[in-house]
Order: C-alpha cells, then sequence, then structure tokens
DNA sequence: CGACTAGTTGAGGCCAGTCAATGTTGGTGG
DNA sequence: CCACCAACATTGACTGGCCTCAACTAGTCG
C-alpha cells in the first residue's frame, strides 16, 4: 500500500518494442511484442516434447498435425516483457514453450498480486475468454518461447474432434481447481506453510518436466514469492533462513535444495 | 430475455429415454435429497427466467429447445443438503434455477474453507471437470432447486452449436476471473476491505437478479462468511458492529442495509 | 425447561507487517 | 580494471491487526 510506487516499477516493466525478430518481420502485432512467423521445421506441435502437459495430450498423429495449423505464431520474450496487458483485447491462449512466465492481477488502486507462476508446457490466458478482454497481466520471468493459440481455433476445432475438446475443458477446469488450492493457501494457513506448500509445488512440476525435484532455481524475487503467497517479502525471507536453520533446505540466494521433503510435507500438510 | 415470449409453448419435447436411464430411482437418492423427475411443463429451460445468467444466454427458440434436452432433471436440495462431495466422481454441472449453494475446499488435515457463494442462475460443479472429481464440496445454504446438466450432453451440444460452444467457454472463463479477485482480495487486502468488497459484490448480484441492491439477507453464518474471506467470526461479526456505528450498513441478525454505498465502496477500492 | 446454535463483545497474545540498517549481486560507464 | 548504482536479499527492533480465549445474550428445538 505505502509502496505501491515502488512495486510498479519492480514489477510493471516497460514493454521491449524491440524483442528479438530472428526470422522476417512479423506480421502479427501483440502486445508490442513481435510475432515470430511460422517456421514449420521448428514450430510443429507434433514435435515438442511438452505436448502431454497441454492440449494435444493424447491426440493422434492426423489430429496433432491439426494442432499445428492451429498455432498462429510463436514469441520468443525476453526477461521482463509481457505477454499481454489486463483490460487487453482478448483473441489467443498462449502455451510456454519454454521458460516461464507470472500473471498479475490488479486492483483499481495499482495494488497488485502475482496470481500465478506458470512453466513450460501451461497454457495461460484463460482468464481472457469470459469478458473478450484478459483480466491479468502477464510476464516473462526469464527468456520466454510462447506459442500464440488463436482461441476461434481452438474452439473450431474443439467442435471436430472429441478429445481435442475435452482437453480444452480440462485445462481450463484445471485452472480452477489450481485456483481454488490457492485460495485456501492463501485464506487458511500460516506463512510457513504457505512456503512449504509453495516449495513442494514447484518441486513436483520440475518433477513432471524431468528436472531435478529437490534442486532448482526460482525464477521469481523475494518479493514475487511474498506477493503470490500472500506475504511481505521480509517475511519470505526470513522463513527461507529459518528452512535453512532447521535444515529444510539449503538456499543460496534463488537456488534452492530441497534436504528434508518429509518434513517439508509435514509442515505443508498440518497446521502446527 | 427477449425471448421471454415464447414460453412452455411446448417444443414437443420427447422424454430423453436416456434421462430415465441416467437417474434411476436407486440413483436418485444423493444425500438425502430428491431427483425430480422430468416434468415436461416445469422443466423447460426455455421457460426459465433465469436464462440469461447461464448457459442460454443468447440462443435462438431452436437451440433453447435443445437446451432443454440436455436437462437430466431437476433436484430439490434442503437447507444444508450436499449437492457433491470433494472426491465423487464427476459428470454433471448443476445450475442453481432457485436458492443459493456455497461450495468448500478441504485440506488433507481436515481444515476446510467455504470457495464460493453462489446463487440462482448460477452454474457450479466445474472444478470437477479437470480430474473426473469433484475438488470441492457442495451444500445448500437454503432450500434449492438445481438443473443436472450431465456434461457430456453439454460438451455434445457444443460441438454443433457454436454460440452455446462460447457460453460454455465464457462460463469457465468467468470462474476463473471470480477465483483470481477472491485472490486478491486473500491476499492483499485489510479485514474491513474484505467484508467491503464481499458486500458490494453481493449487493450487485442481487440487483442483477432483480432484487433490491440495498437490503438483502446473508444466507450465511458469520463464521462461513469468515471462512469465505479468510476471517474469523468474530472478526467478523466486530466489522459488522464497527460499519454500523459508522453508519455505513444497518445490520440486524443476517438483514443487512446498505446505508452509504459511497463509502463502503471507497473502502473496497482503496486501502486507507 | 435445558441443550444447542448463532452472534456480540472484551482482554490479551502472537504472527506477520513495518521501518530501518546493512550486505550482496550484477550491470554500466569512466 | 574499478567505482558506482540499482535491484535484490538479509536481519533486527518494534508495531499492529487479527486470532484466541472467554463470558454473555438471544433464539430455536426436542
Amino acid at each position: 500500500m505505502t509502496a505501491s510506487t515502488d512495486r510498479e516499477d519492480a514489477m510493471d516493466v516497460p514493454p521491449t518494442p524491440s524483442a528479438r525478430r530472428l526470422f522476417r518481420p512479423a506480421e502479427i502485432q501483440a502486445g508490442g511484442q513481435v510475432l515470430l512467423e511460422l517456421s514449420r521445421n521448428r514450430m510443429l506441435c507434433s514435435g515438442c516434447t511438452l505436448r502431454d502437459l497441454c492440449l494435444s495430450e493424447g491426440l493422434d498423429a492426423e489430429a496433432l498435425a491439426q494442432v499445428d495449423h492451429m498455432i498462429a505464431g510463436r514469441m520468443r520474450l525476453r526477461k521482463g516483457d509481457t505477454l499481454f496487458r489486463a483490460g487487453e483485447r482478448f483473441a489467443s491462449l498462449y502455451a510456454i514453450r519454454s521458460g516461464s512466465c507470472k500473471t498479475i492481477s490488479l486492483t483499481e488502486d495499482g495494488q497488485d498480486q502475482v496470481a500465478g507462476y506458470h512453466m513450460a508446457g501451461e497454457i495461460i490466458g484463460t482468464d481472457g475468454i469470459g469478458s473478450d478482454r484478459y483480466v491479468c497481466q502477464a510476464v516473462a520471468l526469464e527468456d520466454t518461447e510462447v506459442c500464440v493459440l488463436p482461441f476461434e481455433r481452438l474452439e473450431a476445432f474443439s467442435r471436430q474432434h472429441l478429445r481435442f475438446q475435452h482437453n480444452l475443458h480440462r485445462l481450463l477446469s484445471r485452472e480452477i481447481a489450481r485456483q481454488a488450492r490457492v485460495m485456501l493457501l492463501l485464506g487458511t494457513m500460516l506463512a510457513e506453510r504457505r512456503l512449504a506448500v509453495f516449495l513442494l509445488d514447484l518441486s513436483d512440476r520440475y518433477q513432471a518436466r524431468g528436472y531435478s525435484s529437490c534442486e532448482f532455481v526460482l525464477r521469481m524475487t523475494r518479493e514475487e514469492i511474498g506477493s503470490y503467497l500472500g506475504l511481505k517479502l521480509e517475511t519470505v525471507s526470513r522463513l527461507f533462513s529459518r528452512f535453512q536453520r532447521d535444515g529444510l533446505v539449503q538456499v543460496e540466494g534463488r537456488v534452492v535444495k530441497l534436504l528434508d521433503r518429509a518434513s517439508l510435507k509435514r509442515l505443508g500438510e498440518s497446521s502446527d
């Protein structure tokens, strides 16, 4: 509240119109970013190692080829680039192909909150369908590549393909279920429990992507983590120190090693 | 809204055979509620005054008749009855036709939280699509009537009807946006602001349904309201008293009159 | 009637926020 | 190369908002 101006500066990175143009000039502009043109060899969804995590799960080769046609292009974002803003016209979902993004909710009076932390294989922008405008802002936490999925095309294909339709519905529903878990965290858990749950959630998601489940790099600052967990950055910092002192984790800046998953899990599951 | 002229003009709706098969008497009993049998005269969605709030928004008469076929039945719940439980197999969404429900999230260690307060015209159960099981519990806050909407039928019709498909997607997305607002409330707002936002939200929703926007009856206890807002019941009670002392509202038990919407709005929008 | 639930109000304690000092890291320009 | 600055992080002292515990009232129901 008092630091709202500082927060803005830290979170609201100015748009970088100079996003890299590796290929020919883009045909589509979106949110000040440059959309890379379709490049068959590298862009095929059927060749994407992440497809089981997103909309193409369980599709046969023929359907996968169709999915490839739905991708209007890919975008490269650099750390801090904004993918879309609150209030901006909704047109597409975005599949994160590599890297990670945060989504931010904003209040009228300028307060903001990190509403989500999204990594490779996840799809964002779903909040925009209902009002034809995005209701949150998406910002890259590191160099990130996303696939642009025009929602009209998704709807069209989902009318033809039962399995794809179901995948789309599951995607939306899972976001609802995820948010319900965050609400539970924000509404009922004490600080140390929130952080334990957060770390274990990250751990699981890294593992699901083939990375180490016990050592990873945080892509968010203490302030962003705090914002996501409904805490202040000092509290997050103190908790990391305490967890380390108690032998639960080893923390060096943004590199986290989980040393005692069992105890963390206990912290995350009960309230004492 | 405009189509409210053509009432139960009976589109010659044949009793759908699958409906009867789907809900044999043995399956009708669920937690003490009784599923009403398909009764053409009373159940038609085309005659439902709430349809603009739910999936049938903007559909023509022909499509509305189709929607009628999707309703597998109606259920009457009495106050306290459970509509579905966490972990129960997902099969249907439920449209609240009259009355109201709360949804509850549960943690492993038995803690719970009111995750949503839903009134007539709203559709619940969307959290279950993603995992084939409901992840929260729905409980009637008063005597309540709901329409049963087997999700397979919704998917089938949405493959045929573009506008309906879009309504379904908007429905899911709006739930995502709603939850994002609750997360913002839980993560960043002080207690008095949470309650102010809560009251104004209720006010808007009652107004949208044609009820008074400044006087209404709370269907939840102080404890349930507190749970929804991430507060304890004593805090909620104290806040009501304070709001009343300051002339913002008049509270008598569960009857609330908003006296000074402007000040409430100010409370709800800024943090001082 | 007594038992129970819902609600109000007060006193005191604790968890996390606030304020502030300091350390650390990484990028930039002289 | 170092000086410098800004962003990020850590830690301590203190404050305060909400929780906890508890007493009391009112309404409901068997």
